[in-house]
DNA sequence: ATAGAGCTTCGAGTTAACTCTAGGTCAAGG
DNA sequence: CCTTGACCTAGAGTTAACTCGAAGCTCTAT
């Protein structure tokens, strides 16, 4: 099956724009062309968009995952490259999910104090603005 | 306990000119000086700037913190606008966490591919670089 | 009294990641 | 044949969040 990069950009909640600068920035080195040059996605292609927009959602910088993308774009030889940034970033997302979780008990904190006022006594010995 | 916006800002791991841009912002509309203009942090202030650096983390633009800081200038009066922003916000870093947890599903994947190549065949009937 | 450290403001510059515009090609339908 | 719509490129513009530089106070120690 195959998709314009309207039909991707709508799967995957892109703009059109964004998809083209992606491939501008050689985030999509295997996008093939039809004879009018209009960009054709196929489904492998849709595995591949996906995998950037999961990499660009962790918080890897575009600049990284063009590294990826370059790494790929050499063959097996960079396996080990590929593995070692992944399990890197892997290792990255879990500290993101720690600390949001960290900062949630915070957020959960202040609701409380919200909630019953009273607890600010306790908590901070005032209620004053700041709290 | 008083603070200059150098121990704030090591405290902290920020710099001191993002401490000074958060104050331009209006983040930190409590923040004393001392007698020749310095800013002089209490201990008050500090739980403050957690605050400020945890809805940071967690995604909420400066626009956003800047309203909640106005809302706790403004009093008790606003507390029902703070508590429904805080709950509306972590429901939102949930959703961040669920995705996280998500993304880091295919990342496993995809290790997985790099470690057993075979897997490759399996998942997609070839191994070829987009995988 | 002067040098240095540490603070101040103001405003300009930077970076990442889009986002948009202008002007153009191409294929299908009326 | 001509218009319409979907695509194309190149390059300029935007936004958020810093980040930095210049010029100038003020306290402390030599």
């Amino acid at each position: 099956m195959n998709y314009s990069i309207n039909e991707v950009a709508n799967k995957f909640d892109l703009s059109v724009h964004t998809l083209r600068f992606y491939d501008k920035e050689g985030l999509m080195p295997f996008i093939g062309r039809d004879k009018s040059g209009n960009r054709v996605f196929t489904d492998t292609d849709l595995n591949w968009v996906a995998m950037v927009c999961c990499l660009k959602d962790t918080g890897m910088s575009i600049k990284e995952i063009k590294q990826y993308a370059d790494w790929c774009m050499e063959g097996m030889q960079t396996i080990d490259e590929r593995k070692e940034m992944l399990a890197a970033h892997r290792k990255q997302v879990l500290k993101q999910i720690e600390n949001l979780k960290k900062n949630i008990e915070l957020i959960d904190s202040k609701i409380a104090v919200y909630d019953n006022p009273e607890l600010a006594q306790k908590l901070y010995g005032s209620l004053d603005k700041q709290q």
